[in-house]
DNA sequence: AAAACTGTAACAAATTTTATTATATATAGA
DNA sequence: TCTATATATAATAAAATTTGTTACAGTTTT
């Protein structure tokens, strides 16, 4: 997982969500971020994978949002840069010869899935018009 | 953050309920997480700070509880080994000079602290003990 | 005293994340 | 039409983090 994906895709589309009839061009996004331009790319070419960007190419162009930011919710966000939420797994398989090694991996997963419907539930009810009026 | 750390964790204390009158070694624990021993002691190491057990050193020493898996809540264990949970903040810092650079950090740890909020609750209906007894 | 442990620090290897470079393509406007 | 300014994306390099290993000192049992 890139550990930056679900706050850099947050801050693009915040901006985005500022400026709703532009096409805001990554060089200026990548400024606000303070990263690479390429990687503010990889991130909008994500979004637009879950279609809630276009971009424009050639002069002038830019990204800009295609749906309004009340229509948008954070669980979206989290959805689009987290195959899911997890506290994580012991990088090598566990003994299976071992009743715990056996199953701990199948019992934590069930655990995350819990926290996700909590995490979710959560997310659920903040959209981005909301985040992106605290600025 | 160590990102294994909560399984690793889990998993040594889930063996730990298994065995509550045993000092387990950290070698038989490495054997059935399939990792280094000195990994298994320096988590270890936390759950002393953590005063959930004790080791004996020298021959037949090794690690145990101090207190029953029932008074052992899961969020203990998250609250041990994450400082807090996050979806991660941008390597760099924003941009000062952009009001949304200048406050996205400060918007974010809100949001990712409302969702430890919905986390916690979670965690804290389960104890040790349920969760080792699926096993 | 020997064997079987824990406790740590220091270092090395592996993996993951982030940054950079390079190249191709598109568009606006002079 | 030419130039400047954009996106798109792949390939590679650099940096950071995580995991593994080695080494050695200390403890306890037999």
């Amino acid at each position: 997982m890139i550990t930056g994906k679900f706050a850099i895709t947050t801050h693009i589309l915040t901006l985005l969500a500022k400026f709703p009839d532009e096409y805001m061009a990554s060089d200026y996004i990548a400024g606000s971020l303070n990263i690479h331009p390429v990687l503010v790319r990889k991130e909008i070419a994500n979004l637009k994978k879950h279609h809630l960007v276009e971009s424009k190419e050639g002069k002038n162009g830019g990204t800009k949002l295609i749906k309004p930011a009340a229509m948008i919710s954070m669980e979206a966000i989290f959805n689009m840069t987290f195959e899911k939420m997890s506290f994580g797994f012991s990088k090598n398989d566990p003994n299976p010869e071992c009743p715990v090694g056996k199953q701990i991996n199948n019992n934590l997963t069930a655990l995350y899935d819990d926290i996700n419907i909590a995490i979710v539930n959560k997310l659920k009810s903040i959209s981005l018009e909301e985040f992106s009026e605290q600025f």
